[in-house]
DNA sequence: CATGAATGAGAATTCATTCAT
DNA sequence: TATGAATGAATTCTCATTCAT
């Protein structure tokens, strides 16, 4: 009588993309920019309601363009639904390049610095389009396994990047066993700050004092405790 | 002969019979039993699969009952989605009560050893049962408006629980201005342990490391940069 | 493209009648008052409600009960549903029973009163029990094929009734040709008769006026017409 | 970039591109006709089998539809039986529209005649459309409380309008205390022919006879008695 | 005998997808 | 190419009926 099973009959949906042309074309034809139009349609709705309880007729109607047309432009729903998570990913990337900025340090203080701009553009992205970080956080981990994996994904490039990022700030002299931890704590200190600007809360005071004390947190605790050996 | 009251939403059984004997008797408790096991599978189901995901049909299947029953205890699958979401918050809740564990601490040290013991009960839960968090923070927040509002006041529960306990921890002589967001902070910290752990990670060195570089971070950065006035 | 065959798969419902004890057993038995007891109970739900819209379960609860019970006593919910048209069938009937009154006329004055007593026996019975009469006119024509053919046997056994009434009143020196279709109609100047007290009007002044108009009715129309010919 | 507008409930189509082909055009009328065809076939089951025993699935089937055809053109089951019922109605109301014969009549007996057009009518209906009146005299009343006042408000209707009638065939110089009674006592006589034809009987001398009857019964009975003051 | 817990067949309804125009 | 009408598979929920107690 106990809990039986959880494995179901249909176990796998099968990615099932059209191995169309996905990347990015340098030329954007007429029909790439109706693709965009739809996927960003896509994104407002899935963010709003949900992907499960939005249909492709909303999304049509988001679009401006009649159901059938969804169907040329992509397989099927789940189709578009990679399509919208790979747009929502690389608008992130795009927000978050540091390629200009992060430039070689004078000092560990102007790398610190960073945090702060990398929060900021958070911030600025949650306020133009709350859509696209509330549907990376929030829906997409729970549509399904597949996409479980790919949002697992991000979460290690962030990773990457981050244990990078403190690797320069802490400079050679540092034990360096315990970064990728870092790496990790500091996405979930970012978290609360997301969630702060999601629920609309737009209060400046509140963003630059959580901001000081995300840098005071990776300055003092991070950075300090990765001086120390872990016991 | 006069006819009788014909009112159907009046509930009341109307076992007035003056017989004695009463065919089988409703054995107490064994109804709660059963709600429990349903409630207990449909976790299982929503976790694994997600409520969308998840027919009645599945959760029947799981708890091994038929359909038809699942709606002699709850009146429709959203109700026995809340009863589900309300049993994972008290299981909880109780793995993470430290009223025992809390009593007044001599040192702050000693203080600082209750994010290891909180951590290591996190750990704990998932490991026995992963559907449990699994649910709450993956996906509940994508069910609908309402879960996300609960999901939303539970972490502000959260919120402050562990704003009293920083609190305790740094003493009158602090500035307490910045604690809410200290809070908001830690859990946001904790959210990489659990996906480490709802990942399946059981890395007994990881997980150590982990919750040490945690407390550094709340005894370095948090405490101490509790005593920097925010710019 | 045109409409289509309209008849079904699942064509006859099967009368299916457990061939149990039926008729009227001179003694009750404490069984016997038991299924009365449903039977008076499912008359009134099934009137109030209609009875595709009542289920087994509000029998029960209004006789008081448990759901198993009933299939002690019926076989099915379409067993139950043939005892309590014979219920009401044999009700209607006690209370129109004219034997009573019925005994050789003196006068064809005094035979028209029968109009009159019938009349107020009908009334007095929607008074009493509206919920006989309601079945029987209003639920039962809809429920299926077989009961359709039943109340139309009712109606025509009260046509032969009526007829032979007129006849007696009429005498032998007339024309007997239309007196079945006299019959007919007079069921029909019922109708009116039977809805204004199903609608729960009971204003006496209105009754005794639609009696004397009924009465005069048969007196001037009906009997006269019978004594010309039917161009 | 801005957001734009996520709300559901907005039904506009938003057709506003400015391409000018629009793929398969909205053929008008084409709508109506699919509307009336399911309605019809919708009227022949409820008809023949009842509407509680007809299944969407029936009605399908029947109109040679797919389900899911069904609920474009109407939001539920229910929604589709109220248009049935309006369809039923306004066929009636057709077939018995007598602005054409109901001129000034120069002499009651003319004016009498209109009985006979009347029944004729009726039996011509029947026997083209025999669902038409089933459905609305027999099914409808049974189905819920909302057409079971729908339908009394129609009987009302025929009754103020063969009240108006008596008042032309029986001039200034009558009582018209019970002239509302005769109106509903006429429904009542219309009922056993629609009953005898709606069984099928096609019997054309035993409707002349029932048509004489009834208008020798409006000619002295409910006219004659007009005359006479209600006790 | 009486009961009510358990059940699964069946009904209404939704929606991703197809395809004639 | 774009469209929206058509569709049927799938889902939620109801309820007549069975049967262990």
């Amino acid at each position: 009588m106990g809990t039986q099973d959880v494995t179901r009959q249909s176990s796998a949906p099968a990615r099932d993309r059209t191995k169309g042309p996905v990347g990015r074309p340098k030329v954007l034809g007429l029909g790439e920019k109706r693709r965009e139009e739809i996927v960003t349609a896509a994104l407002q709705v899935f963010s709003a309601h949900g992907f499960h309880r939005t249909s492709m007729s909303d999304i049509a109607r988001q679009a401006g363009v009649g159901q059938g047309t969804l169907y040329r432009y992509f397989a099927n729903k789940r189709d578009l639904l990679d399509h919208v998570f790979d747009h929502a990913v690389s608008q992130i990337a795009m927000a978050l390049d540091l390629s200009d900025e992060a430039g070689p340090f004078d000092s560990p203080d102007e790398a610190l610095g960073l945090i702060e701009i990398i929060g900021t553009r958070l911030f600025a992205l949650t306020d133009n389009d709350s859509a696209l970080l509330r549907f990376l956080t929030v829906e997409c981990g729970a549509i399904d396994e597949e996409l479980r994996h790919r949002v697992a994904g991000l979460a290690s490039s962030v990773d990457v990047l981050l244990t990078q990022l403190f690797e320069r700030l802490a400079g050679e002299d540092t034990e360096t066993a315990n970064l990728p931890l870092a790496g990790r704590l500091v996405i979930g200190v970012a978290g609360p700050a997301l969630v702060m600007s999601l629920r609309g809360n737009r209060d400046a005071a509140q963003r630059s004092a959580f901001l000081a004390t995300a840098t005071a947190i990776v300055d003092h605790g991070l950075l300090a405790s990765a001086e120390e050996p872990v016991p």
